[in-house]
RNA sequence: GGCGGCAUAGCCAAGUGGUAAGGCAGGGGUCUGCAAAACCCUUACGCCCCGGUUCAAAUCCGGGUGCCGCCUCCA
């Protein structure tokens, strides 16, 4: 089966056909760097990343590429807030973005282009706008005209007459039209600004995607992607300023997710009711945070709550102790090369990964198969004779989807170091002479010093708690 | 007002015409020297409400109710 998606632009679930065969250019609207990201931010970066690792999975080569928005309204605020220069602010969040995204198991995007260092293009892009008519001058700044624009409002499915009766001119502004928007803001006094035909300033929010787009990854590309919230207006305005200059679609597959809410409401920075990832990772496992995301698909709402984050732990806890039990049963089987009707039911389980991916991205259903894996695992390890083979096959199919969605599954083998190896070495002495109080007495020992022991038929086994 | 989303067990969350997945939490049992882990059974005569279509509806249609989001450079 291939690959199907939910376009935003078509409002329904396609068959993904590339642009060009076993190649995705891929483009994620990328965040604006004033603070330390949040739980909510934290999503789109996650689960966009777990798309493209599921088309590199599926053999595609993915070009990649997220934004930082290093120069905005709101990075000047905090830097004035702050007494900052705004430049090193936006520096040391992008810094901060990069380590909590890391935490969360994202992959770096192929390129990582900012606003400021894509200034050249930006200017160039807002010029032929203006050349073609699609832009115009007043008073320094430059605005977009969405008039000009026939198709406007396609990709959020409005028309231009409902959104006109929503929209709303500032003070200040002088747009000839409320649908308008800003390509170019002419700079206030001292704010950073670059120099370009119309006057020194800095660009509009949306003509920075428009421009890297194309620098980056040309007139078309294959995937765009982003929160829901960024639909209208940004994406919209996007295929405005894209599709005006370059005459061609500016993506084939738009890609929206759903908001996380805190308490069924929504979390946001201006709210003051947002959970950041910095904080988030200091009391749980970013594993668990990667994986409690993912077990909602992505375009659904998704609460969030630390009782949640709780019972995704649990979960992960109970895939992770199955593969130490599976290694240990490993260690203690005989070297059994025959396959058994477990090995079918594993192929089955992996056609199944792959259909539920293959829909949508549906992580949630996906998981779902996974725990159903664990208990007729766990089921199999309780039978007598298990086949050595099987067991690796386990193994190396739960590390296999814990690289598609980002999540480890198969905890890294840890050492003991001899004392305590020692200890569990006079345990199972003990035992075998029935000897319990001084067993239990080791046991007891062990456990405070983090080590848990399970007896079991095919020996003793040890995990860290 | 316009556009869109959601409503399924104590909590989370799948299921979009064929008789309610999975996880967490709870209860009972099996295994164990005792534990742990695990397995088995159990927890929605019902999927927001009212109608309708159908042999069959959580799923489709009509009408309500509640919540959320976008239309304000918030992912």
């Amino acid at each position: 089966m291939a690959i199907h998606m939910y376009n935003t632009l078509t409002r329904s679930k396609e068959e993904f056909r590339p642009l060009e065969e076993g190649r995705v250019k891929m483009y994620v609207c990328g965040p604006t760097v004033y603070n330390y990201i949040h739980i909510g931010n934290a999503r789109p970066v996650v689960v966009f990343d777990m798309v493209r690792r599921y088309l590199q999975y599926k053999g595609y080569e993915v070009e990649y590429v997220s934004n930082f928005t290093d120069v905005d309204d709101k990075i000047i605020k905090a830097a004035k807030e702050n007494g900052e220069d705004a430049f090193k602010l936006a520096e040391r969040f992008i810094e901060k973005f990069h380590e909590d995204t890391k935490a969360l198991g994202v992959k770096e995007a192929d390129e990582h282009p900012r606003v400021t260092e894509s200034m050249p293009e930006i200017i160039e892009f807002i010029q032929a706008l203006v050349d073609k008519g699609y832009g115009y001058e007043a008073d320094g700044d430059v605005y977009f005209h969405t008039k000009a624009f026939p198709s406007y409002g396609q990709l959020s499915g409005q028309s231009i007459d409902d959104l006109r009766s929503g929209a709303r001119i500032d003070v200040g502004e002088q747009k000839r039209d409320p649908l308008d928007f800003a390509l170019w803001k002419k700079a206030k006094d001292g704010e950073v600004n670059w120099e370009a035909p119309w006057s020194s300033g800095r660009p509009g929010w949306h003509i920075e995607c428009s421009a890297m787009v194309k620098k980056y990854l040309g007139d078309t590309i294959d995937i765009h992607a982003g929160g829901q919230d960024l639909a209208f207006p940004h994406h919209e305005n996007e295929v405005a300023q894209s599709e005006a200059l370059n005459e061609k679609k500016m993506a084939n597959y738009w890609l929206h997710n759903g908001y996380i809410q805190i308490d069924n409401e929504k979390m946001s920075k201006s709210l003051g009711n947002f959970v950041l990832v910095n904080d988030l990772i200091k009391a749980y496992d970013p594993s668990v945070i990667r994986f409690f995301i993912l077990q909602a698909h992505y375009r659904h709402p998704l609460n969030f709550n630390n009782e949640l984050l709780e019972s995704a732990k649990s979960g992960l806890v109970r895939i992770h102790t199955f593969a130490e039990n599976v290694q240990h049963r490993i260690k203690e089987t005989a070297d059994l090369g025959e396959s058994d009707v477990m090995e079918n039911r594993i192929e089955q389980f992996k056609k199944r990964f792959i259909d539920d991916m293959d829909d949508d991205f549906h992580t949630a259903n996906a998981i779902t198969n996974v725990f159903e894996f664990v208990r007729e695992g766990n089921r199999y390890l309780q039978e007598p004779n298990t086949s050595k083979r099987v067991l690796e096959l386990m193994v190396t199919t739960l590390k296999e989807w814990g690289t598609v969605l980002g999540v480890s599954f198969v905890p890294e083998a840890e050492l003991l170091d001899d004392e305590i190896e020692t200890l569990i070495e006079q345990r199972i002495q003990a035992r075998s002479e029935r000897n319990f109080q001084e067993s239990d007495r080791i046991r007891d020992d062990l456990k405070e010093r983090g080590i848990l022991l399970e007896d079991t038929a095919q020996g003793t086994r040890w995990k860290r708690v």
